[in-house]
RNA sequence: GUGGCUGUAGCUUAGCGGCAAAGCACCGCUCUGUGGCAGCGGGGAUCAUGGGUUCGAAUCCCAUCAGCCACCCCA
């Protein structure tokens, strides 16, 4: 868990901002959704033999006996509000966008938390293939609009209850005379996620899963054709995209279409570039002590392990076209997605992208002194913020001296002073921080003044 | 869920069984109504939390929590 300090601010707005105005754009209704629910809804629409559920639920139980959980993503918490307030009856599709908290206890390390934010987004009724496509070319659009380049999606089709279990079977006949060689946890996964063994990364699974049957061979002629389409409308919108045989998704109630947005890796240039400066650094710092030779060589080695992000998903989705019925609703084909709001940003961090700064950053300080001077203040600091000039103050000091320097740390332009001279006169004190000029102008006109200098 | 590393003042860290330190930051004074520089002074830490070992624990041990790295998995 972590806090989102003043200073990152601006990422999390731009993202907000950018995103929201998409899904409305492409009538998207925004939904807010309990932190909290009950396990059972996760249980039966997460899968119960997935990790997220198996191993990464807050789950605990009430003083009435009820067992609830933090929720683990925001899929199942927008269908079960969907069904609970009737949206069956709604025209279709019911288009349903979220954002918030989500929770997963699982070991943290960078772009994992385990309080971390979802934007999260589901189209549901259409069962069309131009749907995923749109779908897709929406999560294209908010990554483009948030900054993230080189962004391509990754996507497979898992077929559905009438071919994927004849693809399960040949898959466990590819494995059967492979059982010895592949390792403890793919032989569980047999039995009870076979889908699973396709990404395991152990050495001898990669080469029993290298010559494995491919969904895609296997995908009766419905699921062929809505796959196919799929890709033909992602040709005709230009979303590059990279079919992948072994991309199987964690989350059970996954039919057809699954995909995930990773970015491609960095350039080359950029790289080295960074490594030569930390080496030159590394370098500078030698001549205060010889003694530590391998250490500095280990700093040297260091870096080259560093720079190998791994293509953590930033978007990932797909359809689901069972799971409202699971959930107790009618047979409704439904589709969505949803982005690690943290991943966005530390992409974008890594990038180095430019954000707009969306801090107002007020440029006048307002200092005051006496008693008097502190109430003329507050009046003026009204009269400012109606006319929307951000001022900072600091109305509980008394020194000049110590106003002045806060004023400079801020990096204000201008200092409106009010002492007791002023407050008696009705004048007002405008100091130019950069040269130190000051002139004294009359309270009446100091709000279009300070709007006439900063115009400048 | 597995293996490894880390947690001391707001920040960066030192201390590694015997009085909790330094730099930066903050506040103040020198300078009584005028900032940036300098000098001097001050406040601020239940040493992540809870247990244990010990005459004595920030230091050693165990557990928990949080973070980092590699897995697993996922957003």
């Amino acid at each position: 868990m972590h806090d989102i300090l003043p200073d990152k601010q601006h990422y999390w707005k731009h993202i907000q901002k950018k995103s929201s105005q998409i899904l409305e754009d492409y009538g998207f209704d925004k939904i807010d959704l309990p932190i909290v629910e009950n396990t059972g809804l996760f249980v039966r629409a997460v899968g119960e033999a997935t990790d997220v559920v198996e191993k990464e639920m807050y789950s605990f139980k009430t003083k009435g006996g009820d067992e609830l959980s933090l929720r683990p993503e925001l899929t199942a918490n927008t269908l079960r509000a969907y069904l609970e307030h009737g949206m069956q009856v709604m025209p279709h599709p019911v288009r349903l966008w979220s954002y918030g908290p989500v929770f997963r206890h699982d070991n943290p390390q960078a772009g994992r938390y385990r309080q971390f934010h979802q934007l999260n987004v589901e189209s549901i009724g259409d069962q069309d293939a131009v749907v995923d496509a749109e779908m897709i070319f929406m999560a294209h659009k908010v990554l483009e609009a948030i900054g993230l380049k080189r962004m391509i999606v990754k996507i497979n089709s898992i077929g559905d209850d009438s071919c994927r279990p004849q693809y399960i079977k040949a898959l466990k006949d590819h494995y059967r005379n492979k059982v010895k060689k592949i390792c403890n946890k793919c032989k569980d996964r047999l039995k009870t996620n076979p889908l699973r063994v396709l990404d395991c990364v152990e050495a001898n699974c990669v080469d029993a899963a290298k010559d494995a049957p491919q969904m895609v061979d296997y995908l009766d002629s419905d699921c062929k054709k809505h796959f196919k389409s799929v890709l033909e409308f992602l040709d005709e919108v230009g979303v590059p995209y990279l079919l992948d045989p072994h991309l199987v998704r964690g989350l059970d109630y996954y039919t057809k279409t699954v995909f995930e947005f990773v970015q491609e890796e960095e350039e080359k240039k950029e790289e080295e570039q960074q490594q030569k400066e930390i080496k030159e650094e590394v370098v500078a710092e030698e001549g205060e002590g010889k003694a530590e030779g391998d250490a500095v060589k280990e700093k040297v080695d260091e870096p080259e392990e560093k720079q190998k992000h791994p293509q953590l998903a930033v978007i990932s989705g797909g359809r689901y076209d069972k799971l409202v019925a699971l959930l107790g609703g009618p047979a409704t084909p439904a589709i969505g997605w949803a982005m690690g709001v943290e991943r966005a940003v530390m992409l974008l961090e890594r990038n180095k992208a430019n954000i707009p700064d969306y801090k107002t950053n007020p440029k006048i300080f307002l200092a005051q002194l006496s008693e008097m001077g502190r109430r003329k203040g507050l009046v003026l600091f009204e009269e400012m913020r109606k006319s929307s000039i951000p001022v900072k103050t600091s109305f509980g000091r008394d020194s000049i001296k110590s106003q002045l320097r806060i004023a400079d740390r801020l990096g204000s332009l201008y200092t409106l002073i009010i002492g007791q001279k002023e407050a008696l006169e009705g004048t007002v004190i405008l100091r130019e921080m950069s040269t130190g000029v000051q002139e004294t102008i009359p309270m009446e006109k100091i709000v279009d003044t300070v709007k006439k200098r900063l115009k400048k």
